[in-house]
Order: C-alpha cells, then structure tokens, then sequence
DNA sequence: CAGTGAGCGAGCTTCCGCTTGACTT
C-alpha cells in the first residue's frame, strides 16, 4: 500500500513520474488552479487592505474531493506543482484545503526525467510564502483592473464588453499600428539594376549589382526623371570591379522550441494560427496511439518560456547526429542557449520526448496537423544541437564613372544545422556568382530603373503578435493563444488574410483607455508590475504596498472617466422606416446590427449593411455582415432566403460609419 | 480550402493564469 502522494499540476506529468518513482507513491495531478477569486463577484474586499476571497473553483469540487480521499492515509504529501509563482500558490492552496494532519513537504523539478525527479525528492523544501504572496498580489491587480475597467466600458460603449492589463495592450498595438499605417506617406523612390556579364571565359552567364553609391555618398533618387538621366550617364561608362571583400560568415542554429517560437514558426512555415498549433501540441504532448506500443506522449510540455534541454535529451540529440548526419556536423560541446530574462523556466523547452520515433516512423499514426508540428519541433531540436552553417560570402564593388554598384554572392561551405533544418522561406538558393578580380572591365547587359515606394509596417499577425507580446513580457505561454481568440470573440479585431484589423469598436475602446488610463495602457506597464512582483518573491516588498501604490490613482481616473466620458454612440446616416428616428450601429452578440436610436421605444432592427450591391442579376438586395456559426465574419444578400449570394470578401470596402461620443439622452 | 444565416435588446456581461474534461445514476 503506497504511503506517499505526490501532486503535480498535470495528469501527463503524474503518469510519467509515477513511472519513475514507482509503487511506493500515488501521483496525482491539480489539473491547474483549484481555488481562484469568484467569477461573479469582485472577491477583493478594498477596504479591509484589498484582503482576497479565494473560493474553490466550482468544477474543481471532484478534483479536490479526490485529492483529499488520497491522501487521508498518507504519511507523506509531495506537493510537486511547477517551479514558478502560480505553481506556488497552487500548491499552497491544496495544502490549505487537505487539512493539517498530514506532513507536507515541496519538491521542485525543471524536467521530468530520472534524475532531475529523483534529485528533487532527495531535498524536500517547504512552500515559499513569499511567492505565494506574490501570485495573490497579481492576480488581485488583474482582478482591480479587470472588473472595474470592464463595467466603465459596459456604461460607456455597450454591454458585454471586457478590458484587461493584457488584453487591452494587446487591442492597442493592433490599433496603433493599424493608425501607423493609415497616416503613412509612401515615399517614392528608385534603384537602379545593372545585368552585367564577365568579358573573358565562355560562360553566358550574367550576374546583377545595384547602384549604391555617386561619389562615394549613398544616392537617393526620387523621380523617373533623375533615374533616367543616371541611366543614360551610366550607358556610357565603363563597369570596372573596384573593391573584392571575401568573409568567412557563420550561421548559428536556432535554440529550441519555446511556446512563442512554436507558435511563430508554426505560423510563418505552416499557416497554423496560435490556437491551432496549441491544440496539436496538446495532443502530442498527452499522447499518441502507436499501434502495440500503446499511447506515447511524443513532445514535452508545450507551455514554456525556456529554452533549457535536459542532459539526458542531449546526450540522446548528440548520438543521433552522429549517427544521422555524421561526426563533423556534432560540435565538441553541447550547444547552450540562453532563455528570455523574464524568463520562469518551470519546464523544458519544447522537443521530442525520444529521438527513437522519428515523425516519418510514426506519420500513420498522426493527423496531418500533428504530423507538420511534430516534424517541426523534431527538426528544430536536433537542428538546435549541431553545427553551425559557413558560407563564403563575396562583395563586390564596381565602378562606373562617379557611380558605384554593389553586388554580392554567398557561397555555401558547409550546411551544418541546415543539413536538419532547411527553412523554405529562406533564400538558400545558389545564385551563380562569378569569380572577379580588381580592376576587371565587365560588359554592361542592361539597366533597369525601377519604381519603388516605401512601405507602411504591416498588420500584425498570430506570429508577430505573439512576439511583440512576448518581447514586452505581456502575457505568458499559456495565454497567447486565448488573448487572440478574446480579441477575436469580442469583435475588437478580425483577421484579413493572416493579418488583424481593428474594429471601429476596438478602435474606440483604446482611444477611451488611453486617453483615461495612460499607465495601464502603456507597454510598459506589466514589466513594471512584474518588477514588483519579483521584490514580493524576494520578500523586499509587501503584497499591499503594491496594490495600494497602484489602486489609488487608478481609482482617481476611474471616477474622473465615469463622470466625464460621454456615451459612445455611432450613428449612420438613415431614418428608421418604422419611427423616423436616425438609425445607429450596436454590438451584439453576432457583431454588429443597425438598430433604432429609439429603442426600446422602436424596436426596430436589421443586419449590418456594407453599402454593396448584390452582385446576382435583379436581385437588388445589399450586401450584409453576418457571422456563421463558427464565428466567422462573411457577407450575404438581404434579401436572403430568396437570394442566397454569399462572399467572404468585398470588392468594395466599406464606408467605415463614424463614432460620435454623445450626451446620454434622459 | 470551402462556403457560412434569421437574432442581437432590460438582467446579464467582465479579469489573468494554471490545467483538462465533458454528467446521469
């Protein structure tokens, strides 16, 4: 009869370590939080020193009544939640409502091998009480914040909405790079192209160079008219090689799979949306059926900020590159990477459980999605531990007149991780080159001036988005996916061919908490509380002296917004057919509609009209927005169902209606 | 890639961060 019960957070994880620790313990897992602040209510009591209410969560009852049946005859309780703050407050939550008999202590591993676990039993702590406070204190603020931001919007712009220390900056950099763009100046501007082609030799071959500098200056040009006259110089000049610079330049492999480079490469190279990849990952990470083998979880954790590999993995990586790929492409030392600073490093980085299945091996057993991911983060990792890529990479500078050309070339030496991990979009491609020498005299094929304008930054994407977040220590990995899906849900954003737009709702909710909630609002802000945070870990810092230095400004705008925001109300440029009374756009729960400025008066309402004309013959009906089931926005005929045309997207664009913020009519 | 749908509205909504299961007897 086992003595011993062991916690861990996630049902995965306490199968594999009941493997390793054997029959003398029970392993049994959290599956996350088992108390949290209540959903309806605020729980945080302002004026008794912001003092939370934790409450277990209500689907949590069963987890935790197992969990106390378990370990009622223990001798020993091992509370193994993950090394990081949440995990902490996780395992002092269950210690709190299992009861006091029982002799609990902490064990705290990085990653779930043999060693590491065994290690970690050999020197039992106690739970830090300090982090724990550290945990409350945030998820207090998030609390403040959420729940009394959300309400002012609920009063202010329309009902059901929500605003957050995470969401809301995530909103604002989409809205402002979207304002980026719209206020962006495409500047004019050309290159000039020389093909030109060795005189001596036999190749026809032809190679090109761009026109860098006039007298040694970087030259701009502005106008088709200043190329042209270049152009027409340069027929007549002679193209002499003036400068040769051969280098040795070296590539390095990528570190590891963290959550928000898988996310980011799963994007660009597969198309996968952060949530897409999560859910794959999940089901690599849990388990997969491999014939008589049974079911074998293939990656390790796939929410992680770390980019640390477990020695027994290396080891492992290191004998399957010699073998594979041989002993030249293996470097004398295992390859180190360093994580983000911000950092928690309570797990792995992503990679492979075991190198025996490679993703080919096992491709029958694995859906499409999880074959591309599997295969990615299997590349990836052993790409992470091989050598270096070397190219020979040749500029050239070639003289005509006072202009000069450049022109380069890069030559493969040695493939090194690339033999593994051969990026597609990446231009690796052999360009032929040829071998020049100073003061060689080239023959002049042909100049081509070229327009170009100068280019607004683009849209964010999943990709770029979660490693804007990431870099600004918004979020965790176990939020990227939803923080996207919640700006999604609440119609703050769609997504255009890969790419986020804002609504005009998203718009105006951000140019309202900018203007009323600066600080909460900036970049900046969750690395400041974070910094905080830390100083509570540390014990340097009390829970309340930060709520408190937070709270009271905060609650200053707070009061000053809701006395001095004016309703948000956008109306269109209609008459209700029924009242007479001017039509106005509302959010509902499919997105938007028109609706009367009357109601509840008038109840009139219709679908949300784009201005198009149906393009079906006769029908004379208009393009809508509607939602289908699955959320996603399209545009169908009004006249629907007599007219069943349907588009996802407008020839036209629409005439974005504009916001007007009006006095509440009494 | 295919191919989407009829109601949003008077008492509710909401946060961030951990983690998966799913409900009747």
């Amino acid at each position: 009869m086992a003595k011993k019960l062991v916690i861990v957070e996630s049902p995965a994880k306490a199968k594999t370590i009941n493997k390793i620790l054997g029959d003398d313990f029970v392993v049994e897992s959290s599956m996350g939080h088992i108390v949290d602040l209540p959903a309806k209510k605020m729980g945080v009591d302002v004026k008794a020193n912001f003092k939370p209410t934790f409450v277990v969560i209500p689907g949590k009852k069963k987890v935790l009544s197992n969990l106390k049946k378990l370990s009622k005859d223990k001798e020993k309780i091992y509370i193994a939640t993950d090394p990081d703050r949440e995990g902490e407050a996780i395992g002092w939550h269950i210690k709190n409502n299992l009861g006091k008999k029982q002799h609990f202590l902490r064990v705290v591993f990085h990653e779930i091998t043999k060693e590491a676990v065994a290690d970690a039993f050999k020197h039992p702590s106690r739970i830090d009480i300090h982090k724990v406070n550290a945990q409350a204190t945030r998820r207090v603020l998030d609390r403040i914040v959420g729940y009394l931001l959300s309400p002012l919007l609920w009063k202010k712009v329309g009902s059901g909405l929500s605003a957050g220390r995470v969401q809301s900056v995530a909103l604002r950099l989409i809205v402002d790079r979207e304002q980026e763009i719209k206020n962006f100046l495409p500047q004019e501007y050309w290159s000039i192209e020389a093909e030109l082609k060795k005189k001596t030799g036999h190749s026809d071959q032809t190679f090109t160079a761009q026109l860098d500098k006039k007298d040694n200056k970087k030259i701009e040009i502005h106008n088709e008219k200043d190329a042209q006259a270049i152009a027409g110089e340069l027929q007549k000049e002679p193209f002499i090689v003036s400068d040769i610079n051969k280098t040795n330049k070296k590539r390095n492999p990528y570190a590891p799979f963290t959550t928000s480079t898988l996310q980011q490469d799963a994007f660009n190279k597969l198309g996968f949306t952060a949530n897409r990849t999560m859910i794959s990952a999940q089901q690599l990470y849990e388990g997969i059926e491999l014939g008589k083998e049974g079911p074998v979880g293939l990656i390790t954790y796939m929410r992680t900020d770390s980019v640390v590999v477990a020695k027994t993995a290396i080891t492992q990586v290191r004998s399957y590159i010699s073998k594979s790929f041989g002993d030249k492409y293996l470097p004398e030392k295992p390859n180190v990477y360093k994580s983000k600073k911000s950092a928690q490093e309570a797990h792995e980085a992503i990679r492979p459980t075991s190198l025996k299945h490679e993703p080919e091996d096992i491709k029958e057993y694995l859906t499409e999605d999880q074959f591309k991911l599997y295969s990615l983060i299997w590349k990836r990792f052993v790409a992470s531990q091989m050598k270096p890529a070397e190219f020979l990479v040749t500029s050239v500078q070639i003289a005509a007149g006072i202009y000069t050309f450049r022109a380069s070339g890069s030559k493969l030496l040695f493939d090194g991780f690339l033999k593994a991990y051969r990026a597609d979009d990446e231009e690796e491609i052999q360009k032929y080159f040829p071998d020049l020498s100073v003061k060689e005299v080239l023959d002049l094929i042909k100049l081509t001036p070229d327009q170009h304008f100068t280019k607004p930054p683009p849209r964010y994407s999943d990709a770029s988005l979660v490693k804007a977040l990431e870099e600004d220590g918004i979020g965790r990995p176990s939020t990227y996916a939803p923080i996207i899906q919640t700006l999604v849900y609440r119609n703050y954003v769609h997504r255009e061919s890969g790419y986020f737009v804002p609504s005009d709702l998203g718009i105006i909710i951000v140019e309202l908490l900018v203007k009323y909630f600066p600080k909460i609002m900036d970049i900046g802000f969750t690395a400041k509380i974070e910094e905080h945070l830390d100083q509570v870990e540390e014990g340097k810092l009390r829970r309340l002296s930060v709520i408190n230095d937070f709270y009271k400004p905060f609650k200053k705008s707070l009061d000053f917004a809701q006395d001095t925001v004016k309703k948000t109300q956008i109306f269109i440029d209609e008459k209700c057919p029924t009242c007479g009374k001017q039509l106005m756009v509302k959010w509902g729960r499919h997105g938007r509609f028109v609706s009367c400025s009357g109601f509840p008066e008038c109840r009139f309402s219709k679908a949300f009209s784009t201005g198009v004309k149906c393009p079906e013959e006769g029908c004379g009906g208009e393009l809508v927005e509607r939602r289908s089931g699955r959320g996603k926005r399209f545009y169908g005929c009004s006249n629907y169902p007599k007219c069943r045309h349907t588009t996802s997207r407008l020839k036209q664009p629409t005439a974005e209606p504009q916001p007007e913020q009006e006095e509440i009519k009494p």
